[in-house]
DNA sequence: TATTGTTATACTCTATAACTATA
DNA sequence: TATAGTTATAGAGTATAACAATA
């Protein structure tokens, strides 16, 4: 095991590739998360998931589809599902058809601080992120990282080892768009 | 408040290049992540900590140097500073021109555990990131993403929040939550 | 007076394991 | 037995502010 076969080291674009990304995305999500926390005191977790809550025709949806989404523990998504309860942001209630299910319900003050938040969050977003990019960059940086997240999408994740979530099966809304 | 005047929404593609962005690398982070973690015991942060040491010519940085590589706090630097000295993979000495300064240098110890993640680090960049994509994506990828970055680096950021002197103390503002 | 770096502290987040209650 | 969700708990990581020593 000490002798493990140096794989080829990776080449100037790729490392640049890696790099570049990791990057950016941190200091992305950094300057994001302060913009949430000034405008709404959500942490960026919180908001994902009021703005996957605010996605949904009737601003529901069940624990265990809100973890498929966002790569949580189920403790960790029971604690911030608790913060947001106590806050006043979402409620929940005992699910219809299965009795050993919650289901998450985005409140009208939610939905207030969702649309508090959003201008600001999207101006970061221009002014970080999309502002020295052409046309033509963002459309290639969608393609080819939506290439990236299929294909990671589609390995088995680590998360699979302990308790199974609903990988197995096709759920008719995934997450795409 | 302010009333913030709405922004347009993001179309699409801006929208594609965001999430996608925040969803390779959170999963990416993640795999990596673990795999430091199994192969060295390594938070992300400490290897880059090192890994930033072990590319310098006498394997030496001080303390403001790395702090201005890794988006952190100088609080956060000092404590993860001292979880590698504590476990041998660097030392800490006093600067030779600046007697306030601390040089921070790597180990044979720390340069044996970069050496023994680096071969499982390539690995998952590869297979989880770079499997995917074609020669020219990865060219595209890096090109766009650089500029981004640099764009990113020459705005405000981090610097802005750097080492603030107390001026004139405002009123305490009371109002704790 | 400004800067380098540390310390003290408080808090947030995340993961694991044990637990309940349904299916 | 397997699944949905919660709780208890423990640990890592980060930021802020006060501080000491030096420039």
């Amino acid at each position: 095991m000490t002798e493990e076969a140096s794989p080829p080291p990776l080449d100037p674009a790729e490392l640049g590739a890696y790099f570049a990304l990791i990057e950016v995305s941190s200091l992305l999500r950094h300057t994001v998360e302060q913009q949430l926390r000034d405008a709404g005191d959500l942490s960026y977790v919180q908001f994902q998931l009021l703005a996957r809550l605010g996605d949904t025709a009737d601003g529901s949806q069940r624990m265990t589809e809100l973890a498929d989404g966002v790569v949580y523990s189920r403790s960790g998504l029971t604690y911030q599902v608790g913060l947001l309860e106590k806050a006043g942001l979402v409620a929940r209630s005992p699910s219809a058809e299965d009795d050993r299910g919650v289901t998450v319900t985005i409140t009208e003050a939610g939905r207030d601080v969702l649309a508090r938040v959003f201008p600001g969050h999207i101006d970061v977003l221009r002014q970080l992120f999309l502002e020295p990019l052409a046309r033509a960059d963002i459309d290639s940086l969608a393609r080819v990282l939506t290439v990236v997240r299929d294909h990671m999408r589609s390995i088995p994740p680590r998360s699979a080892k302990r308790r199974r979530k609903s990988a197995a099966r096709q759920s008719p809304n995934g997450g795409g768009a």
